[in-house]
DNA sequence: TGTTTCACG
DNA sequence: GACGTACGTGAAACAC
């Protein structure tokens, strides 16, 4: 049958896709020879959910691959440096793209390639041809020099992302239409594909101008007639240049191709053809998956079955064999009998996935509605216990759900196996659970948790939630909580969702956790991360769940009165303010406060930002004061004072928890790839400190009656640890002498003896120390520093003469983030790099992070230690007290106040020794402490 | 929902 | 040789 309206062609980008694949997948080798074959395995999945996956008008009913054919093209002769800088092929990726061709073909898909033309064009070709004849098009690729081609029936998705990509992608990648984007690439140029394009001018620049003058002749010609002097003679200069550029990106949508789109219509999988490639590949779940869609037997595969270990982290055919999840497989469980058969299921196993369902996501304030269990991928239950019927009223809840066991009796015959020391309980984000069951007098251990594991493998490449995981790892999204729930008004609570429809969506979370175990667990072996899991992220629930559950005590009355007079402080702003301006206006919005200073008032500052606002930031409002004018440095106090009020006096008063007349914050353990801890709902990990009245906001932090706060820090800890691992003998030293090191360091580098010493050098001398932390540039300590970027660039350079080992810590680091795509800290702690291979300002950014990353994160490791042995240390030297809270270098503790000399000897000692025994840093740690009745105090 | 601003280490 | 930057976070308000 001939092509035409109805039909619907899908051409995959082969080449594209196997580079990407090679790039973003795990590596993954065949298990019987060690062939690597990743990309091919990546590929395959790819095509089979080509023809599986899409259904509807989605379907392909032809479809091809495109690969690019290894020899010279036309755009060669126009410009011989074409590609020409390209490296080769890596060593491993080089064996698979053979494979991936006859991938193609045991799929029965049309593999095309053509001597002397790119598959880019072949693709623009086809694509052409198919739209002609009446047909839809989809583009497999996410190459943006296939984007010319998208509109008018042609449209790209991108195979790995899933991601669709239509004209307007297309306008936000490159600020023009489809039609315009060769103009747009031929200003640009290109340094992958080495397209020379125009020096200076990049996309943003050139969509500028194309959007001004139309396309490349036409500015060609008019070039005189731009403003900007630079720019004008740059294009003058390379108009030849920008011609062939444009060229070279132009695609040809009328190469003599030799097949017709007729032949590419979609064949019914061969068995015989499909299967025995997927089993010399080695591929098991893909085999298996196909065998039984064609219904026949897979083929056997000889490389040994159960060992997930080895590859337990890659997606795909690398997956242990696991049942289809299936939401109506799930046993709800309704009484006594049921629940005992589940019990002695798991006192066989001695392990069990666990998850809780509550009616809201505060676990301080929700309640628990049911249980989850899961001991075999597939098999899980549900046990509801307190669902209701509809919504209730006003006056009382509503009527208790039918079909659902006694509260209490069901936490009885539970609370004996969650506490069971052999019992290894598996959950997602065990701190949540831990914290509910808490509530309800079971102390859950011992405990696996899968976003833990997850995030000591794999700290930087993605994140570890749930709904994530298992998208990647198991190739199943889970059910949205939204489907049961609803969003905004009408959201109801867990509770009130039918048993029925809560149960699949429940024991699925139980199903997937389970499987996430299964498959991560054995990764933390085979990326040496064991120690960094069960010595800093495991034993860390419990205590972190301790210190939430805990709080600290606020005072109300105290944000109460200090929100008052804020609000008065802003009103009286407010009025000399839009005085100043002469007429109203609102003091909160940037946008608004932008046009008055720069278009009504005229004061000197421009654009900035790639959505064309003014910037209205502290620095720029800053400059503006410093110049004598006085509306910005009133919007400098307004916004000073509006931040306090909305962020701290009124938003912590709503986070006082009613029972307990005390804040509980919640820590993401898992949120920050470096290590460190990050604070949420409410934050208390910024609570202000810098100014005297932000200080004031420390004083409602209070401890109980007859008790006192104690503050506990690290001093210097970074600085510390970088002299460490940089090996700088001199900061060392300064270091062990006691000596004030950012005097040191002035001394060292400015030749100015220590007792001679201004605090204006020493404050600059400061800032080179925290720069160096953070990955110096000589942009960045400029800006800081407010000085020319040359005395910036002269400062760095002298501080490398005078610390050679800093200069060598920084290109030692990158050059191992580059090979590995991950950096280390002390303690073997991994943080992923995935960004540092970039180009463009993506790279800075990275490198500056793979810098930092060790430093910091070997400060969190060295905390995250200590919080773990002050509990028992406590115990033992048996003081009352408890840690309230951490904040990355500091721990603050509420203590009665005839007991606070012991507990900082106590605690002091073990932050001091965190390090010991698994590293011995050639630097002391020195922990400062302070104690008073409200934090401001004890800080 | 994304951007801007600003609080902390 | 230009790109556009200090590192790591979370929350609130505005703008769309």
């Amino acid at each position: 049958m001939a092509i035409g309206k109805g039909h619907h062609l899908h051409l995959i980008d082969g080449s594209g896709y196997i580079f990407r694949a090679f790039h973003a997948l795990p590596p993954l080798t065949r298990k019987s020879d060690g062939l690597p074959i990743g990309a091919v395995s990546g590929f395959c999945n790819m095509l089979f959910k080509m023809i599986e996956g899409n259904t509807g008008d989605d379907a392909p009913t032809h479809l091809a691959v495109i690969f690019d054919h290894s020899s010279k093209t036309f755009r060669n002769e126009i410009y011989p440096e074409y590609k020409a800088q390209r490296p080769p092929l890596p060593e491993e990726l080089a064996p698979q793209i053979p494979l991936t061709r006859e991938a193609t073909r045991a799929f029965g898909i049309a593999c095309i390639e053509q001597e002397g033309w790119e598959a880019d064009d072949l693709i623009a070709t086809f694509a052409e041809q198919a739209k002609a004849a009446g047909a839809r098009v989809t583009i497999v690729s996410s190459d943006k020099d296939l984007m010319q081609l998208v509109g008018g029936g042609v449209e790209m998705v991108d195979g790995m992302k899933n991601v669709r990509i239509g004209p307007e992608e297309v306008e936000e990648k490159f600020g023009v239409g489809p039609d315009k984007v060769v103009d747009v690439q031929a200003l640009a140029g290109d340094s992958v594909d080495n397209v020379p394009g125009a020096p200076g001018i990049g996309i943003k620049t050139a969509a500028l101008l194309i959007n001004e003058y139309g396309d490349v002749e036409t500015l060609l010609e008019r070039a005189e007639e731009i403003k900007q002097p630079k720019r004008r003679q740059t294009l003058i200069d390379h108009a030849d240049q920008v011609r062939v550029s444009k060229q070279l990106v132009t695609l040809e949508r009328n190469v003599p191709v030799e097949v017709a789109l007729d032949a590419m219509e979609v064949q019914p999988l061969d068995a015989d053809k499909v299967l025995p490639f997927l089993a010399e590949m080695e591929f098991r779940t893909i085999t298996n998956r196909i065998a039984e869609k064609l219904g026949v037997e897979a083929p056997t595969i000889s490389a040994p079955a159960a060992a997930p270990a080895g590859e337990a982290h890659a997606p795909g055919p690398a997956a242990p064999e696991f049942p289809e999840i299936k939401a109506d497989a799930y046993e709800i469980v309704r009484d006594e009998a049921a629940l005992q058969t589940w019990l002695d299921r798991i006192y066989e196993r001695g392990y069990v996935a666990v998850d809780t369902e509550t009616t809201g996501l505060d676990e301080m304030l929700a309640g628990l509605v049911g249980v989850c269990l899961s001991v075999e991928p597939g098999e899980a239950c549900y046990i509801p216990l307190a669902h209701v019927n509809g919504t209730g009223d006003l006056l009382g809840g509503a009527e208790r759900s039918e079909g659902q066991m006694d509260f209490a009796q069901a936490l009885e015959m539970l609370k004996p196996m969650l506490e069971d020391p052999s019992i290894l309980k598996i959950l997602q984000n065990a701190k949540y659970d831990l914290k509910i069951f808490a509530r309800e007098g079971i102390t859950l251990a011992p405990i696996d948790d899968t976003m833990l594991i997850s995030y000591a493998q794999h700290a930087g490449l993605h994140g570890h939630g749930m709904d994530m995981l298992s998208e990647r790892y198991l190739d199943h999204k889970p059910i949205a909580i939204k489907t049961l729930l609803g969003t905004g008004k009408k959201q109801i609570t867990f509770d009130q969702v039918k048993i029925e429809e809560a149960a699949p969506y429940a024991a699925e979370d139980a199903d997937v956790t389970l499987r996430l175990w299964t498959l991560l667990k054995p990764g933390l072996v085979k990326e040496r991360v064991t120690t960094v899991y069960e010595t800093m992220e495991r034993p860390l629930v419990p205590v972190l769940a301790q210190m939430e559950m805990h709080g600290i005590k606020v005072d109300r009355d105290h944000l109460s009165r200090m929100s008052n007079t804020f609000a008065q402080k802003m009103a009286g702003l407010e009025d000399e303010i839009q005085g100043l301006a002469g007429r109203k206006f609102n003091v909160g919005s940037p946008k608004q406060l932008g046009e008055i200073l720069f278009d009504e008032m005229s004061l000197p500052g421009g654009k900035k930002g790639k959505t064309g606002a003014y910037s209205t930031g502290a620095d720029v409002l800053e400059e503006l004061a410093a110049q004598g004018h006085d509306l910005p440095a009133r919007v400098l106090d307004w916004r000073q004072i509006s931040k306090l009020k909305s962020t701290y006096t009124d938003a912590l008063q709503e986070h006082i928890h009613p029972d307990t007349g005390r804040v509980h914050t919640s820590y993401s353990i898992a949120g920050a790839n470096t290590g460190r801890l990050a604070s949420t709902d409410p934050n208390l990990q910024n609570i202000p400190v810098r100014t005297e009245e932000g200080r004031r906001i420390r004083e409602a932090f209070v401890a109980e009656e007859g008790n006192v706060l104690v503050s506990l820090d690290y001093s210097q800890i970074e600085l510390r640890i970088l002299a460490h691992i940089a090996g700088i003998d001199a900061l060392k030293q300064a270091f062990r002498d006691g000596l004030d090191i950012h005097a040191m360091t002035a001394s060292e580098m400015f030749d100015v003896p220590l007792d001679e010493m201004t605090p204006e050098v020493r404050r600059q001398a400061k800032a080179i120390n925290f720069g160096v932390i953070y990955g110096i540039s000589a942009f960045g300590l400029s800006n800081n520093l407010r000085i020319p970027r040359e005395d910036a660039k002269a400062f760095i350079d002298r501080y490398f003469e005078r610390f050679p080992g800093i200069r060598k810590y920084m290109d030692e680091t990158k050059a191992f983030a580059k090979e590995h795509g991950y950096v280390e800290t002390l303690f073997g702690r991994k943080i992923h790099t995935p960004e540092i291979g970039s180009s463009g300002p993506r790279a800075g950014f990275a490198y500056r992070a793979a810098i930092n990353a060790p430093i910091q994160g070997t400060a969190a490791d060295i905390i995250r230690r200590a919080m773990i042995r002050v509990p028992p240390a406590m115990e033992k030297a048996k003081l009352p007290g408890r840690m309230l809270l951490q904040v990355h270098d500091e721990l603050l503790f509420e203590v009665p106040a005839d007991a606070a000399d012991d507990l900082i000897g106590t605690v002091k000692d073990v932050m001091e020794a965190a390090a010991n025994p698994a590293v011995h840093l050639d630097v002391p740690l020195v922990v400062d402490g302070g104690t008073g009745t409200n934090w401001a105090e004890a800080h």
